[in-house]
DNA sequence: TTGAAAGCGCTAACAT
DNA sequence: ATGTTAGCGCTTTCAA
């Protein structure tokens, strides 16, 4: 099982390595019968190319960086697996980092890819501001794709799921669906899912009523937010409570079931991203979709081409987003199935 | 910003790159003053280390792989989390490959692993029968340890929780809080989560009901299933649902409530693991924890004392779980909190 | 303690 | 179309 190198395969097979090396990365034509022999012989050795040796003479180690703020965060694990299925599709390996929302350790970890010699990395920044510094330096050395979250304007390329988009589809719904009393439960902060969900809610609220863009609360990310949220603006008997995502929605409809609300008889409760959980609650959270798979291809697509030497403008993909109309939202009328 | 060598920092420092490279690896002792200059040298001149030249040369990557079945099981993030910051801890990277639970992808992902030159493997089998070949045919090559699951006995070292303590910890529980009619929802197949947590039911619990140990309906490792077993068992009026897993449980509770069961009033439920939702739920699910940190802690170590020479017996390393107690297994007579 | 020199396995000029 | 040769940046003998 001792290693076997270029060198064997070309004994074995009678020409020179120069010549394995050829066929074996398909860099430049070779006479059929040799590349025959040569793949014969190679296959027969178990030759496996040292990925060492190779990225240290071409200068690309065939594999991406992928920085992450905390993979325990519930919309991240199906990111990563499409993320990881798109680029081993290219042939590419991830190195994964998780940060654990500190810039800080974001900062190192950055640094450390780039001296293992990522081709790439792809970048979903743990703060706004604090993440800049370490990501712009970054991406002036390797290709960058942020995503998910911005990093400042004009930082590097970016693929993430319109928000605002999104946030319509809600207030579509809600609206058709005859909810005017809506209230949104947010994140502060410049995050961009915070800052764009909030945006687009107090951009659109208003067609369905003119105080609603005004109803706003925000808290963070968390189910205890929601939870909190609820004794903040349950008092005033909304009709809709719009959470920025979908742990928030789930504290709020725990909090409402606690205080003997009917959701959605009562009030209905909408999400966003559509994590595992939003599905299992009961009822069912209504929520916005994230195109997980088409935002990882886009990803690894905008990726492929700058490591193919593209150096185009800067690229902001935004992909729209699907709404999931689950039972946190049906019509207020809809008689609750007796327990 | 083009890449700083030994050869520059040498240059700058005046001295061989032999010598920087002795200082900046700290292999072989080096004048203080050589060594301090050569320190400072390569500070201003932001010299970074290239892995792969440095991976050619010793043979070593400084980089594991971490092949898992599925990192959107709700159980791994924690884990994955837990490994990259412990495996990081010791200067190590990690190459992450999520084989979408078929053997056939966890093959070609160690091969490719391998041939990538990583120090060694971490793996979570896919299957306890179909990754067996090439899970042994890689730990002939690298140090490898198994985590979570088995692959059958004595391929390689491993690292799990003892599944067998949990269950007693559960049944002890129930015993404490007066149920005796106990019923296992439990997962079919060899993986040992299932078998393990399986056996350990069919052994304790003939201590809290002579026919306890026989209650017994297998499934998979799903919500879903956690559903339709209730339909299964419900009629029989059990006290207590001992689930093998926190989905099950999940699922169950659903189901339970649907039905206007009282939980925990009528009738208690269990999972296992401790995912997140299982504390999201309402009510809470008692559940066993996977000691996690503490779990990747051992991997990590274990790995160095591989990678180090360590050549002794191969080990087979069992966390004991700790129980959780939450709402769904409150004492039978609790009053629950009126809505 | 330090320097000179020999590669690790591979790819990319440059020859042929 | 194929072979020869020169390194990529680093570690590690072997000398001094």
């Amino acid at each position: 099982m001792a290693d076997v190198t270029l060198k064997d395969v070309a004994r074995a097979s009678g020409c020179s390595i120069a010549t394995v090396s050829r066929v074996l990365a398909g860099t430049r034509p070779v006479g059929a019968e040799t590349a025959r022999r040569v793949r014969e012989a190679a296959a027969a050795l178990g030759y496996r190319p040292n990925h060492a040796a190779r990225a240290l003479r071409s200068r690309a180690t065939g594999t991406v960086g992928l920085v992450l703020p905390q993979i325990t965060n519930p919309f991240y694990p199906a990111l990563v697996r499409e993320l990881t299925h798109a680029l081993h599709a290219d042939g590419r390996a991830v190195l994964l980092a998780d940060c654990d929302d500190d810039p800080a350790a974001e900062a190192e970890h950055i640094a450390d890819l780039l001296g293992r010699r990522v081709d790439a990395l792809l970048v979903i920044p743990a703060d706004e501001e604090r993440s800049r510094a370490a990501v712009a330096a970054a991406a002036a050395r390797v290709p960058l794709v942020l995503m998910d979250r911005g990093c400042g304007p004009g930082v590097a390329d970016s693929v993430a799921v319109d928000n605002g988009a999104g946030m319509a589809l809600v207030l579509e719904h809600l609206a058709a669906t005859g909810r005017r009393a809506v209230c949104f439960v947010g994140a502060e902060g410049t995050v961009s899912a915070a800052a764009e969900r909030r945006g687009a809610y107090a951009a659109g609220a208003g067609a369905l009523d003119p105080g609603a863009p005004g109803r706003v609360v925000l808290g963070d990310f968390s189910v205890e937010w929601g939870r909190a949220a609820v004794d903040q603006v349950w008092a005033a008997r909304p009709d809709a409570l719009v959470c920025a995502n979908d742990l928030i929605a789930i504290g709020a409809l725990q909090r409402l079931q606690q205080l003997g609300a009917d959701v959605p008889g009562e009030v209905a409760v909408t999400g966003f991203d559509d994590i595992p959980m939003a599905a299992l609650s009961a009822p069912g959270v209504t929520t916005v979709r994230q195109p997980v798979a088409q935002l990882a291809a886009e990803a690894a697509r905008l990726l492929a081409q700058r490591l193919a030497g593209d150096a185009g403008p800067q690229r902001a993909i935004r992909l729209a987003p699907e709404l999931v109309v689950r039972e946190s939202s049906a019509p207020k009328r809809a008689a609750r199935t007796p327990a």
